[in-house]
DNA sequence: TTCATTTTACGAAATCATTCGTATATACTT
DNA sequence: AAGTATATACGAATGATTTCGTAAAATGAA
């Protein structure tokens, strides 16, 4: 099998796959306008952004038109698993159970997510009885 | 109140505030061994970065004696969860329960450390029924 | 066509994180 | 004391990320 080292975003492209994962395959416009609602970028930055980040396989450009149109390679929870596994090593010594602990302790979860949560219990609790 | 900026340790910065988190304070010798398991790094390198902290404000060290012992300034578990609340918003879009989910999901959790995660769901629906 | 707007291309500056060489000071050994 | 080992101080190289200025190309409007 073919080894690819896991790919590793940086935040700021983390920003850019969030949002193409979120609305789909976009303009540069429109992943910049994205961005800057949350904070000052300028359009040539994002631009430059999507085109390493296209070098590097991580997007890939259909240049038919004019206006570019990116689309992401990763696959969203692919490398969600691969940033969770990471962050978990280095932030909780990978403790799977301190880290969730910790997330659930601190945030408004609604009554429908926790019982999602519970039910995967459930189902983790059946395999170790 | 004074406002102070959440401090970002970087990723190396994190590895030394485990170490110390886990041993207690230390001189830069132990948490260069500590490191040394599981990566090669020099000696002065890793001096350097707890210098370095320590002007950040991360570290304090006790300079009495020749070998420094350094403590770190940063809680444990305040500082973890400003990691994860930062790390759930850029990986999660802000939704803890996709993220417990996956972290559950693909992770070897004890049956104690399912119930104890159990037992915390009992309590916040406790609130939300 | 001419002018203004939008887009991509390119290169380089600015910033930040990491690494380590070298010098100097302090302590230990013989 | 002389030599060895261990520590800190300092500065600077390296490398990665982020930022953006400027120019050229493509498009749209007057």
């Amino acid at each position: 099998m073919t080894l690819e080292k896991t790919p590793k975003p940086t935040e700021s492209e983390l920003e850019i796959l969030q949002v193409l994962w979120q609305h789909g395959a976009s303009t540069v416009r429109l992943v910049h306008e994205e961005l800057s609602n949350g904070k000052e970028v300028g359009y040539t930055t994002t631009l430059k952004l999507m085109q390493i980040m296209a070098e590097k396989g991580m997007l890939e450009a259909d240049k038919t038109s004019r206006s570019h149109i990116y689309r992401p390679l990763l696959e969203e929870e692919k490398t969600q698993q691969q940033l969770l596994d990471r962050f978990m090593d280095a932030a909780f010594r990978g403790s799977a159970s301190k880290l969730v602990m910790q997330a659930l302790g601190n945030s408004n979860t609604s009554k429908e997510e926790l019982n999602e949560i519970r039910n995967l219990l459930d189902k983790l609790e059946g395999g170790k009885k």
